[in-house]
RNA sequence: GCGUCCUUAGCUCAGUUGGAUAGAGCAACAGCCUUCUAAGCUGUGGGUCGAAGGUUCGACUCCUUCAGGACGCGCCA
């Protein structure tokens, strides 16, 4: 559409004669764009103010002028200038009524897949053994998770990297620790206290000089390929991964073990790179280590900082293994765009070993490599996000008490909901509450961590959606009339159709600016106008005529079939009771 | 010292290739359940968009400077 009125403008110059005295470059910049207000019609362009200077002309006049010499087509019916030099269109109700039609009978909801689908690495969630999983990795997690199925929806072939730190010089001393476990207490050790384990294998190694003796030993024989420190180091990785891949399952997020690419997959190809990176005369020695110098990082005196790419000890940092990742993701994986959800303190990190990557031919130019970075989470205070007694909220105590305050509300509103169904109610809202209060705020700032407003049900939270979804569907519990075909009887009818008729614009921005919270607003403004439309619009009462009862039943089923699909892009479920 | 990001209503946040009167939610106040689920709806109050310049027909958005805050910067990841 938005191309058509373009054509209709460019007609219309040209008529004028106009097009000759206009640039290549200020051509390609007229564009059309959907109205924030619907009271300037359906679609604008600012073309006569762009244009206006340099065909020496006032704007309003120039806009005039265009406005006269536009060809008419039957989808529009109005064309006005307004404020400054603004025109804008007026699509046909008939032509709406139409489109909502196609759109209801559309598994798709009117998003159109890709025309140009592509190999897309995620990387998301990120995880470290031997830890649970805290509040905070909710962030790259949920809106990961978000991002990948979008991308998906949209015909993509997506690829789940979680990059979980399962390598390090602290695994000699986990590995000892659990062996002293198992000593006493035998195999099998159920582990779900990560917290307490490393705590106490610390202290083991600070105070036991023979335990420590023992750890060091056990770094180097884990990194040497020492079949039995391996075999110990698996047992950790499976441990914690099988106690995430069940809070994964319980959020509704998509991740699940065959998704698990640590660092310690690309060990391997650390030497190679390295080797490739001094052939390339791109890293040099310094103090023993070796380091690659790009001459826009500086350190903390302003001398030129390099990136140790191998320890004086010949030991590998994050920056070599981040190289070995990036080259498996697009050689072997072949990736041609690859996300990565990280805190955004990696920011600059990440980018200077991307410069080393495309220096030294790693990243061909048609590969898009993007950091999609996330603010911190902060307590109430502005710091950190600490609890009282300074240690993390586990992910796990925050769902526990999400399920517990919609339980209590349960109660309170005497639900009459019983069993699975009671069961399947308090999950979907809880863990809907929670990743969309972290979903629809712009990852890219920091953000403060409350329990009452990230387990608050009302406003703009995963609830009212849900609620949205469940009045539409108690309506149809309620009739056995059918949908029928559109027509609008009132403003807010108009509204709510031109906003399910923006859904497919609101996926695509997701997907192009890996930003969920666009969809969140989305789907927020259209249950607002759905919710208006359910206050001032009967549906199913007496003194509506059949053939509106019929329409304003095609706008429910829309609307419900948009916010499902919505809601479940964002990884969210509705449900027909709540 | 160098670099990245941030500052919008009492609180928490939207506002992303510059666009028309800066928007929500919470909190406060006033209404609406014999009527399709009140997790809702309607209304009121609340703003020099951190400050000052600049670019532009037009700036919360772009540029410069300043203030305040967060983060990163060689052998952890």
């Amino acid at each position: 559409m938005k191309t058509k009125i373009l054509n209709l403008i460019k007609d219309s110059l040209n008529q004028l004669k106009l097009s000759e005295q206009i640039s290549d470059s200020q051509l390609a910049a007229l564009k059309i764009e959907s109205t924030k207000d619907r009271a300037h019609g359906d679609f604008a362009t600012n073309a006569a103010l762009i244009l206006a200077k340099s065909l020496h002309q006032a704007p309003r006049q120039l806009a005039e002028q265009i406005v006269a010499h536009l060809n008419s087509i039957p989808q529009i019916s109005k064309v006005e200038i307004a404020g400054p030099g603004f025109i804008n269109f007026f699509i046909n109700q008939d032509y709406i009524c139409r489109q909502i039609e196609e759109l209801q009978q559309d598994p798709r909801s009117g998003v159109a897949l890709t025309a140009n689908p592509q190999t897309i690495v995620v990387d998301y969630s990120a995880p470290n053994v031997a830890k649970e999983m805290a509040v905070h990795h909710i962030r790259s997690t949920v809106i990961g998770d978000a991002c990948v199925r979008v991308l998906e929806f949209l015909g993509n072939k997506v690829i789940r990297a979680n990059h979980i730190g399962d390598w390090g010089t602290q695994f000699g001393m986990l590995i000892a620790y659990l062996e002293k476990k198992e000593n006493e207490q035998g195999q099998g050790l159920d582990l779900t206290d990560f917290e307490a384990f490393y705590r106490e294998a610390k202290l083991c190694f600070d105070e036991d000089p023979k335990f420590a003796d023992k750890a060091r030993q056990y770094v180097v024989q884990l990194q040497g390929g020492d079949a039995y420190c391996y075999k110990m180091w698996q047992k950790l990785v499976k441990l914690t991964m099988d106690q995430n891949i069940k809070l994964y399952q319980r959020l509704d997020v998509t991740l699940t073990d065959r998704d698990t690419m640590g660092e310690s997959l690309y060990n391997d190809m650390l030497p190679g790179i390295v080797a490739d990176l001094q052939q390339q005369g791109l890293a040099v020695e310094d103090q023993g280590a070796l380091v690659v110098y790009l001459p826009e990082y500086k350190n903390k005196d302003g001398e030129p900082l390099g990136n140790i790419v191998r320890k004086s000890d010949g030991g590998y940092l994050y920056t070599t293994t981040d190289l070995a990742c990036i080259k498996y993701r697009i050689e072997k994986l072949h990736a041609q765009r690859i996300l990565y959800f990280t805190d955004s303190r990696q920011a600059q990190h990440l980018h200077s070993t991307w410069k080393i990557a495309k220096l030294a031919g790693y990243i061909p130019e048609w590969v898009s490599v993007e950091h999609c970075p996330f603010g911190m989470m902060l307590g109430k205070d502005g710091k950190p996000f600490k609890t009282r007694t300074g240690g993390t909220v586990k992910l796990r105590e925050l769902l526990d008490e999400a399920e517990q305050r919609v339980e209590h509300m349960l109660e309170e509103r005497h639900s009459t909901l019983s069993g699975e169904q009671r069961a399947q109610v308090i999950h979907n809202i809880a863990i809907g509450a929670i990743k969309y209060a972290d979903l629809s705020k712009n990852r890219n700032t920091d953000y403060i961590f409350d329990w009452d407003q990230m387990l608050s049900f009302e406003g703009n939270t995963a609830p009212y959606l849900q609620y949205a979804y469940s009045r539409i569907c108690s309506i149809f519990r309620k009739t056995s009339l059918k949908t029928g075909a559109v027509v609008l009887s009132s403003p807010v009818e108009e509204e709510l159709c031109a906003k399910l008729l923006a859904f497919s614009t609101a996926v695509n921005d997701v997907a192009q600016k890996s930003l969920p919270n666009i969809l969140c607003t989305y789907l927020y403004e259209l249950s607002g106008l759905f919710m208006h439309f359910y206050e001032h619009c009967p549906i199913l009462k007496d003194e509506v005529s059949p053939e509106l009862k019929a329409s304003r039943l095609t706008l429910c089923a829309t609307t419900a079939q948009v916010l499902k699909l919505g809601l479940s892009l964002l990884g969210i479920q509705v449900m027909e009771q709540m």
